[in-house]
RNA sequence: GCCGAAGUGGCGGAACUGGUAGACGCGCUGGACUCAAAAUCCAGUAACAGCAAUGUUGUAGGGGUUCGAUUCCCCUCUUCGGUACCA
């Protein structure tokens, strides 16, 4: 034991070891990828993250660490694998710090990415560096605006559903006018050939506007002052802005759009070829929204006019007792009778004044005004009084609708509300369970269609408005076309001129990139303009021409930026055809479901444009998505009362807290807490005055134990205030961030990675357990210890035992099967069964560990490159094989059966695998326990479960 | 409100097509080593009853299918995520 003491056991060093292999692997490029390479592709991707200044937490890395596992493990299997990173780098908050602190985005961002390349190289990531991109630098959105361009210049054609230059729209409208034409497009009147021919300039171009799939039109757009821009829908939450929580109002303003609509048939179509889960698909086409229905025209009484609405509904035209516009519907003001004026002038006011948020919050509400107009059922001729609503929306349908109060529970609150006639039209008696809005039941009241059920009257009644001209068929989308312009600096500059006239033209491909140039004062201007439009040099061209001043928003760099990776030095194209030819797609796509309806659906919506053009050679870009959960943290807080009569301070532990007293509540940064994590934590005397410290309003309060209250100077050494905790996300206004990099320092990056795995399935959300890592530091070292022994490794070159051969392969098989069907955590467990089994055994044969070490490579990379190298290999273990597993090894000769009695287990029986049913049924009937509990009668039925259990019912 | 996912020990979670529920890890309890602590190792750990063998109850609650249900079907409750006047 003396000896002992002077010779040191050889202990894995996480730290020295990880900066070794990670040089090693750098000067060795073992992770550079090949697009010439003869191997089969496979492309793994990460959502790549906006660098924000507060860098990684121990959630980041969640999903990278998963498809870093993969990408290994598919590597190791023999595949080119691509597995790149990058970085959003274009976007509000850098914006909003350079306002705050006058420091350019471009340097702020830079340091970021720098900061989170230390942190994920901290990790043992195999990412191919030299493909990193960011949507900011101008070698990349040089792509991003070339991209735009293509979209200004193409329309979309519904007949062939396809993508087509905007010079063949030119060509058709030259001979033969819009009116054959079947494409997206806004509305716009018709004209003929030679119409078109005599339009000016301008007027052409306005038209053409309507047709382009990026386009310009003056809209109702989420104005949001405080940021001083607008917003797109899904930067909204609850009516306040999701960045800041700022109110957001409606305002009109001409705005580029991409025409995401035109694609929404194909984008809802292709989900069935994806593999995403199925929530993930619901919430896309939910968001999508579909319905098929009609388009009808009301005759308006006395204005020789037309109403045209839109109903999924036909069947219920009988029961309709009057119709609603949206209150911005253009026929407002031109039927409001003078009679109504005043009240209906009194109500857009009243709906002007409103805000987005008020509208939302008041949802229930029911508004609304009569415009003394009338429209007529084309059916019987009945007058129908024509009201407006907040409840109609402009942008959905035609902005109006036609009100049936019996079956639909809006227009029923309504006729309430103003007492308008309510006509049953529908008996449900026949189907207890259905509700106003279920497609059941018979007609009544409805002259040709009564006693028809609901599918055939819809049936039916298309039919006859189509046969009578009076509308057709129609197919509705919820989604809208996507804003595309922002009133901001950090981001891409629109490649787009006005000339005199305001007309809009695209720059040649040779002035591309458009730099964004440099500016100080980064705020928008009061009236709502872009902080570019003050840099009047670069607005104003010598020719007179003025540019764009807005940018475009953050998710134009992220709907293309996986093609990019293929070849990212590509000066003369996005990436070249050989280049994109090889990779075609994602075939894994890893990261968070708070993307489902922005990014993957712009990104799925430009990959399909470009798959138009023949750039792309795949209609969808990611084979299969994968959504990782999130790992929230545990916020402490302490409990603060006032007391009333001298207004001094008194925290209170929490077991001392009443229930009836008003507190309030603190939060505590966790470092200072003992017993993080646990059911019982605590501030000892030294946290308290820690915490004293970083609050130092409270320096005189008192402290409430169970020995009594005392002032944090007087307080007993051993005393412990009990704080509370809570599960709340990781966020730095919480104080509860756990940053990778200290617990990459304290148990090393292989420990992390499988501690992270460990936690549970990849798709859940779950918090971090500080403590329970420690059983995963106990596995790395266990795992070490199986190679090595004091001086070094004591690999023996003895022959494996079938029991040990058995080990290894059930462990293969397991890890295998595991990863295929990512759950990583199950791979986790199996790793340290068999390290235990190993240990128990006292296997250091060469045979078993060497290829236990290439099958935990994917998941601990330096330790595994560690080891391997010391057991004489002088390449990367990441470049050698991955195990294949050997069945004939897992084959069973015995199987031990349960026997059970009508169920319930009475014993057990060995019996050898390769025995028939019948055999095993005789055998089963021949034991003795079994013909105890016979006593001498014959079971009704023998029930033989070949491999797992056997069954005697009496 | 609607759509979706999920509810298993003190905790995170296993159980792949119905077949001995609670693998693996944390925590806890006891023991070994130690002057002592840490570390490490060994044993135990769903609940109830029992010295024990063992028995009974148990996968949110209720019902059903089955020889057998955490798994399949119906109803109810709870939690989380998405969405919100879409005609």
């Amino acid at each position: 034991s003396y000896l002992l003491y002077f010779c040191p056991l050889m202990e894995f060093k996480s730290s020295e070891v990880e900066s070794k292999w990670r040089l090693f692997w750098e000067q060795n490029q073992i992770y550079k990828v090949s697009n010439n390479s003869s191997k089969q592709k496979y492309y793994v991707l990460d959502m790549f993250p906006y660098p924000s200044g507060s860098g990684l937490h121990v959630g980041h890395p969640l999903g990278y660490i998963a498809s870093d596992i993969f990408s290994r493990y598919k590597r190791m299997q023999g595949f080119e694998v691509l597995h790149p990173m990058g970085f959003d780098s274009f976007g509000l908050p850098a914006e909003q710090y350079a306002i705050q602190t006058g420091i350019h985005p471009s340097l702020s961002t830079a340091r970021n990415i720098n900061r989170y390349r230390e942190q994920l190289d901290n990790l043992g990531f195999s990412f191919d560096w030299s493909r990193q991109v960011s949507t900011s630098d101008p070698s990349f959105y040089k792509w991003t605006q070339w991209i735009f361009i293509q979209l200004f210049h193409h329309w979309y054609d519904q007949d062939r559903s396809q993508a087509r230059p905007i010079d063949e729209l030119i060509r058709i409208f030259d001979t033969q006018g819009n009116a054959g034409i079947n494409a997206a497009h806004s509305p716009g009147p018709p004209f003929t050939a030679s119409a078109w021919q005599n339009f000016s300039e301008k007027s052409k171009s306005d038209i053409l506007m309507n047709y382009r799939l990026a386009y310009r039109k003056e809209a109702f757009v989420n104005w949001c002052e405080a940021l001083g821009t607008v917003l797109a829908n899904d930067e909204i939450k609850d009516g306040v802005s999701e960045r800041g929580g700022h109110p957001v109002e409606r305002k009109p303003m001409t705005q580029w759009f991409l025409r995401i609509t035109a694609y929404a048939e194909r984008l809802l179509n292709d989900l069935n070829t994806v593999d995403f889960s199925e929530s993930m698909k619901i919430m896309q086409s939910n968001w999508i929204g579909r319905s098929t229905g009609a388009q009808l025209f009301f005759e308006l009484h006395g204005f020789g006019k037309k109403l045209e609405i839109y109903t999924t509904r036909a069947d219920t035209i009988f029961g309709a007792s009057f119709m609603v516009l949206a209150p911005e519907h253009e026929l407002v003001s031109k039927i409001t009778t003078p009679a109504q004026q005043a009240s209906i002038s009194t109500y857009l006011q009243f709906v002007n004044t409103r805000s987005e948020r008020d509208r939302m919050s008041e949802a229930k509400e029911v508004t609304g005004a009569f415009t003394g107009a009338f429209a007529i059922n084309p059916f019987n001729g009945k007058k129908i009084p024509v009201w407006i609503a907040e409840y109609v929306l402009k942008d959905y349908g035609t902005g109006a609708i036609m009100a049936v109060p019996a079956d639909d529970a809006r227009d029923m609150a309504f006729a309430k509300k103003f007492d308008l006639p309510i006509i049953d039209i529908i008996d449900k008696s026949m189907y207890p369970g259905a509700t106003i809005e279920d497609k059941l039941g018979r007609m009544i009241n409805s002259e040709f269609l009564n006693g028809l059920e609901v599918p055939e009257a819809i049936e039916l009644i298309s039919g006859k408005i189509e046969a009578m001209g009076l509308g057709k068929k129609q197919i509705n989308f919820k989604m809208r076309d996507a804003n595309y312009s922002r009133q901001r600096y950090w981001g891409e500059p629109f490649p787009i001129v006005y000339n005199l006239d305001g007309v809009p033209q695209t720059l040649p491909l040779e002035e591309l990139p458009l730099i964004l140039p440099e500016l100080d004062d980064f705020k928008p201007s009061a009236n709502g303009k872009a902080p570019l439009s003050k840099l009047s040099s670069w607005v104003n061209l010598s020719n007179g021409f003025t540019r764009e001043t807005d940018t475009m928003p953050g998710f134009a760099g992220s709907s293309w930026y996986f093609l990019r990776y293929m070849d990212p030095g590509n000066e003369r194209e996005l990436a070249s055809p050989s280049a994109i030819e090889y990779w075609k797609d994602v075939d894994l796509y890893v990261g968070g479901t708070e993307h489902a309806v922005g990014h993957l659906l712009y990104s799925r919506f430009w990959h399909k444009f470009l798959y138009d053009l023949g750039y792309t050679f795949t209609p969808e870009p990611y084979k299969r998505l994968l959504n990782q959960g999130k790992i929230q943290g545990i916020s402490e807080s302490v409990f603060l009362q006032k007391e009333k009569e001298n207004g001094s301070y008194i925290f209170v532990s929490k077991p001392l807290k009443q229930e009836d007293s008003e507190f309030i509540t603190l939060h505590v940064p966790i470092e200072y807490i003992k017993d993080y994590g646990s059911t019982m934590p605590y501030l000892d005397k030294s946290g308290i005055s820690q915490f004293l410290d970083f609050m130092p309003d409270y320096r005189e309060a008192l402290f409430r134990t169970e020995q009594g209250d005392f002032t944090s100077k007087e307080l007993p050494a051993d005393s412990k205030f009990y704080t509370h905790s809570e599960l709340a996300k990781m966020s730095k206004s919480l104080y509860n961030v756990i940053n990778p990099d200290a617990v990459v320092a304290e148990y090393g990056a292989d420990c992390f990675r499988l501690f992270e795995m460990f936690l549970g399935p990849l798709e859940q959300s779950k918090p971090w357990d500080t403590r329970s890592i420690d059983g995963v530091g106990k596995f790395v070292r266990r795992f070490w210890s199986l190679f090595v022994q004091d001086s070094g490794i004591h690999c023996s070159a003895e022959q494996a035992s079938a029991e040990e051969l058995k080990i290894l392969h059930k462990c293969i098989k397991r890890v295998t099967e595991d990863l295929e069907r990512f759950s990583f955590n199950t791979c986790v467990s199996q790793f340290m069964i068999t390290s235990n089994e190993l240990k128990g055994l006292s296997c250091n044969k060469k045979e078993i560990l060497e290829p236990l070490l290439r099958l935990l490579a994917p998941f601990a990379p330096f330790l595994t490159e560690e080891l391997w190298h010391m057991m004489g290999n002088h390449q990367s273990i990441h470049l050698a094989g991955f195990p294949v597993v050997d069945n004939q090894y897992l084959i069973e000769r015995i199987i031990t059966y349960p026997i059970c009695i009508n169920g319930k287990k009475r014993g057990t029986a060995d019996y050898p695998a390769d025995a028939d049913v019948p055999a095993l049924e005789a055998l089963t009937l021949n034991l003795d326990f079994v013909q105890k509990w016979l006593d001498g009668s014959v079971p009704k039925k023998v029930v033989v479960v070949p491999g797992k259990m056997i069954n005697l019912v009496l």
